[in-house]
DNA sequence: CGCTTGAATGTAAAGCTTTACACAAGCATG
DNA sequence: CATGCTTGTGTAAAGCTTTACATTCAAGCG
C-alpha cells in the first residue's frame, strides 16, 4: 500500500497500468484485459492482477481511456432552469440509472437561454459527452434537426418534445392529464374554467390547452374558455392571477395552472383579493412539487412520476447509444391528486 | 468548411490538430501554441492557423488535452440534496465564475449519504476533477483531513464548515444572523422563543443555536430556551411544529427556524392548530427561498447572498488551484427580511 | 503423430495533444 | 566580425490506455 499523495505540481506519482503489470508480472495488455474483459484472462492471472492493483493502489486514468476509446462516459442533461424543484427528482432518477452503467451526469442549466444550450451541444462532437438528455425545448432547432436518435447523435427528450421532429421521448400524456383535471372541475359544477398556461409556444402547453378545449367542448362550454400565459414561475402566476380575478369582471370559478408554482402564485392573488379558496375559486396545479402540500390551502395538482421519467429517459438513451432496439416513445401515466384547493363553487 | 459528421461507429472523422497544421503549412506544435500561447507565435502564422482551423472545422480533443496536461477542467460541487432550492442560486454563481475560467461544474448530489460523497472524492486523484466545492459537511472526515487547501488537494467549503478543521471557507456569520433574528423577535415583545434547528451535529446549526442562546442570555431569557431538531425539510418542520405547539402546554410565541422549508412546515402546523400568525405565533425562517414570498403569511426570513456565495467560493477555489495568495476565510453578510409572519405577540 | 483450433498472453501502434529541447535566423552589442 | 540574445518554429517524446495482430502452448482429433 504505497498510496502516493505528495504535494507538488501534480500527482504524476499516481501508479499507472505499467506499475500494475510489473508487479503482477505480466504485460499491460493483460492488465487492461483483466479489467475490461475478465473472461479473456485466466483465473490465476486475474487474481495476480487484482492483487497487484491493490498493492500499488492503481486507478485507471480516465482521460487516457476516454482518449483511446473516443468516449467520455458522460451524459449531459439540459434543464431550462435548475431552480425549479420539479427537475430534482427527475435528475435523481437519471443518475441512478447512469451511475449503474458507469456514466456521469453533467447537469446543464440553460436558464431559458438557447445560446447556453448550444454551448452544451458542442460537448458532443468533441467527445466530452456521449449523449444528451433534453428536458427543455428551448433549444436552437437547427441543433436538434440533425438528431433523429441515431447512435451518431444520441439524444432523448424527457417531459418536453418538439411538435415537428420525432425524437425519442419519455413523457406523460399532457392532453389526457389536462382532460382529467378539467373533467374533474366540471364534475364539481364549475363552468367558467380558465387556464393559466406556460409559454404559449411550448408544445406541452399546447397539448394541455388542447385537452382543456376538448373537454370544455365535450360539455358545451367552449364559450367560457379563457387562457392567459405565464412562464411557470411564482411571479407570473401571481400577476396573471390578479389579472384573471380582477374585480368588476365575471371571474372564472376555477383556474387550471400548468405548474404548481403558478398555482401557488394564483393562491396568493386570490388571498389578496379576498377570495375564498376553494369556495369562490378552485385552483389546480401541475407537477406535485414538494411545496404543494404545504401551501394554504393544500394544492390539488397533477402528479408526474418524476423519478421514473428520469430513469426511463436515461435507459432509453443508453439503449440508443448501444444500438439496442428500443421503444422510441414512452408515455407514463399521471395522477390527479385532490387536496384542498378545489371544491364545488359557492352558489 | 467541410464539417465532418457522418453516421458511423464514432466520429473518428473529426479533424485533428494535424489537419490544421497541414492546411496552415506549419507543425502541430505551432498550432498548439497559436491556441494556448498566442503571443509566442508570429502574427502572420497566427492568422494562417486561425484560417486553417475555420477551414477544417477543428475543435481540440479535450480528452487528449486533459491527458497531456493532467487536468480535467472540471470542478465538482457536492450538495447534500439537490432538491433543496436553496442551492440552485449558489450553483448559478459558481457556474458563472467557472465557465469564465474555462471550467465545467459537475454537480454531485450526495442525498445526505457520506458514501456518495466519498465516490465523488475519488474523482480527484484520478484527474477526473481538479477541485472540490463542498456545500455539505456530511462527508467522511478522513477524506477531508488530508486537505488543508493545498493546491495538491484543492477544496473549498461553502455555507457549511467543520468545527475542528480549518478549511478555506466562504460562508455567512451564522451566529450573528441568529442573534439578529432573536433580537428582532425580542424587540417585538416575545419572551418564549423556541428554535427549530437543523441536524444538531451540524456546525452551522450549532452556531445558530449559540447565537440564539447568547441573545436570550443577554436579555435574561435563558430559562425560556427550547430547542427541537429537524432536518431542514418541510415535513420535519410540520411535525416539530405540531410538537412545539401542542395544546395544553405553554406554547412559545415565536419560533426561529433554521430553514424556510421548516418554517413553512411550522406555518402549516399552526394553521392546523388554529393559531393566528403572527398574532399567536411568529415564525422566522432562514435562506429566503423563492417560496417564502408566496406562502401564507409571507415569511420573515434571513437572506443569504446565495449567488455571491457561489461566485466567491469558486473564485477562492480557482485561486487556490493557481497557487495565488487568497483570503482563506470569507464571511458574507446576511439580511433580515421582515415580512408578515412576525409581529407583536397578542396580549 | 501431425494438424487444427482455441485460449492466454505479449508486442507495438494508435488515439491527440502538449512541451522540452534543438535549431535557425535576425538583430544588437562589444 | 564574433558573440549572444531574442523570436519563431520544428522534432520528437511523453502522457496512459486500449486493441489489432502476432505468438505460444496445450489440447483435441483424425
Amino acid at each position: 500500500m504505497l498510496r502516493a499523495k505528495v504535494s507538488g505540481k501534480r500527482n504524476h506519482l499516481m501508479p499507472t497500468i505499467k506499475d500494475v503489470a510489473r508487479v503482477a508480472g505480466c504485460s499491460t495488455a493483460t492488465v487492461s484485459r483483466a479489467l475490461a474483459n475478465p473472461e479473456k484472462v485466466s483465473d490465476t492471472t486475474r487474481e495476480r492482477v487484482a492483487l497487484a492493483i491493490a498493492e500499488v493502489g492503481y486507478a485507471p486514468n480516465v482521460a487516457a481511456r476516454n482518449l483511446r476509446r473516443a468516449e467520455s462516459k458522460t451524459i449531459v442533461a439540459l434543464l431550462p432552469d435548475i431552480s425549479n424543484p420539479f427537475f430534482s427528482e427527475i435528475i435523481n432518477g437519471m443518475e441512478e440509472v447512469a451511475h449503474l452503467a458507469g456514466y456521469q451526469v453533467l447537469i446543464g442549466d440553460c436558464e431559458h437561454d438557447p445560446a447556453r444550450a448550444e454551448a452544451y451541444f458542442e460537448l458532443l462532437p468533441t467527445n466530452q459527452a456521449d449523449g444528451i438528455l433534453l428536458l427543455t425545448a428551448e433549444v436552437p432547432m437547427v441543433l436538434v434537426r440533425q438528431a433523429d436518435g441515431q447512435s451518431s447523435f444520441p439524444l432523448v427528450m424527457a417531459c418536453e418534445f418538439f411538435a415537428d421532429i420525432d425524437l425519442p421521448t419519455v413523457a406523460i400524456d399532457n392532453h389526457q392529464a389536462a382532460c382529467h383535471a378539467i373533467d374533474y372541475l366540471i364534475s364539481l359544477g364549475h363552468r367558467r374554467i380558465a387556464t393559466l398556461s406556460g409559454p404559449a409556444a411550448n408544445p406541452i402547453c399546447k397539448e394541455r390547452v388542447r385537452g382543456y378545449h376538448d373537454t370544455l367542448a365535450a360539455h358545451g362550454l367552449v364559450a367560457e374558455a379563457r387562457i392567459v400565459e405565464g412562464d411557470f414561475g411564482f411571479r407570473s402566476g401571481y400577476q396573471q392571477g390578479l389579472a384573471l380575478l380582477e374585480p368588476g369582471r365575471t371571474r372564472p370559478t376555477a383556474i387550471f395552472c400548468h405548474s404548481d408554482e403558478m398555482a401557488i402564485g394564483v393562491l396568493k392573488a386570490a388571498r389578496q383579493l379576498g377570495l375564498a379558496v376553494p369556495g369562490q375559486l378552485s385552483v389546480v396545479g401541475f407537477d406535485n412539487i414538494g411545496f404543494s402540500e404545504y401551501c394554504e390551502p393544500e394544492l390539488t395538482t397533477i402528479s408526474q412520476p418524476r423519478n421514473e421519467i428520469g430513469q426511463q429517459a436515461m435507459r432509453l438513451l443508453l439503449g440508443l447509444m448501444r444500438g439496442e432496439p428500443v421503444v422510441r416513445r414512452q408515455t407514463l401515466s399521471t395522477q390527479l391528486i385532490v387536496r384542498k384547493s378545489t371544491g364545488r363553487p359557492d352558489a
